[in-house]
DNA sequence: CTATCATATATCAAAATGATATATCAAAAA
DNA sequence: TTTTTGATATATCATTTTGATATATGATAG
């Protein structure tokens, strides 16, 4: 992780497309990013910081209702990095799964113990496709905004490589017994 | 990370097939392992250290040839360790893909540089698959072995979930042209 | 009226990442 | 022959991420 923080780019994309408090960032992660990226209070809130510092964002502070809030705003400085970024020829594509980690040392228990894990792994991987596909369905029926395509391929690569997972899951368990 | 380190389990199941170097233990998990599970000296070390010295591994040290060498042996109580995170019922599995990252705020900049990074990621794919496919094969036409199954098992999932990534790629880049 | 939950910011220890430092040995190239 | 390269081998460090926790306010439900 050392070199370059990722979570900036997270930051600075969600912020070209609106203005958000550190709080607010964090639900827009959990959303539809959460499958292929996650973030937490203790990356974003000084990262936000930083960032304010360096004049990537410039910040508002609120305390209308008595609640402190600030709410960050991307500069074109801010747009400049995230662009730069898009178009950088690498990107770190990483899968840690710790399901098929203790599928790889399975032969240390009973079979069965292995079996089952597929089977945790299998409930879980619908359980999210069917957030996938409610995300897809409802990109698919509003496409009026420039943004929609990009979400829906995101949203889209997720439901293809679930139902891959879950075809994978019916053929391990079927090898194992 | 914080709470349980994980690095301990791939060091303990790859220490329940044999016994190895820290430098080994880095060799096996930059080969099968790695297309969903990462280590680097820097974990696998301190691992190394803590363990012996809460009695999950016992070390033999040797320097025969004049080299230092430290060669690490699981301990009953390692077995232990490693049966009972196999039997636990959470499993976090996640996806780090900044291909992914960077097509969902694609937006931000011209068509073409989202069908252009699609277009490193199908390759650097294509090029996982090459060596996946050839894990698949070489355990497949030597099955005497009672891992053997579990390990062709994980590669199958990857080759598996790769294909499924390719024809995405094939669409995707159909969607945005 | 009070318990619970969402909002909101912030910090901390533990762990992972990725780079670098150091040194030996074998093999290939000059 | 000497030198350079690359594999072996251990170790440490700064940066970043993770996941938990602390603190406090506003809204809502029982």
């Amino acid at each position: 992780m050392a070199r370059e923080r990722k979570i900036d780019m997270v930051i600075l994309g969600l912020l070209s497309h609106e203005n958000l408090t550190g709080y607010d960032i964090k639900k827009r992660i959990d959303g539809a990013i959460n499958f292929f990226w996650k973030g937490s209070f203790g990356n974003i809130y000084p990262a936000l910081r930083d960032m304010e510092q360096t004049g990537l964002l410039t910040k508002k502070e609120e305390s209308a209702g008595g609640r402190e809030k600030i709410t960050y705003r991307i500069t074109d400085e801010g747009k400049k990095v995230l662009k730069n970024w898009l178009r950088e020829e690498q990107a770190s594509n990483e899968l840690k799964y710790e399901t098929l980690l203790k599928l790889f040392f399975g032969g240390a228990d009973n079979k069965k113990i292995s079996v089952h894990n597929i089977e945790i792994f299998e409930e879980q991987i619908k359980e999210d496709l069917k957030v996938l596909k409610s995300y897809c369905k409802a990109l698919e029926s509003a496409p009026e905004d420039k943004d929609h395509l990009y979400f829906y391929l995101t949203a889209s690569f997720g439901v293809e490589t679930y139902e891959a997972y879950l075809k994978w899951c019916t053929k391990a368990k079927r090898m194992l017994q």
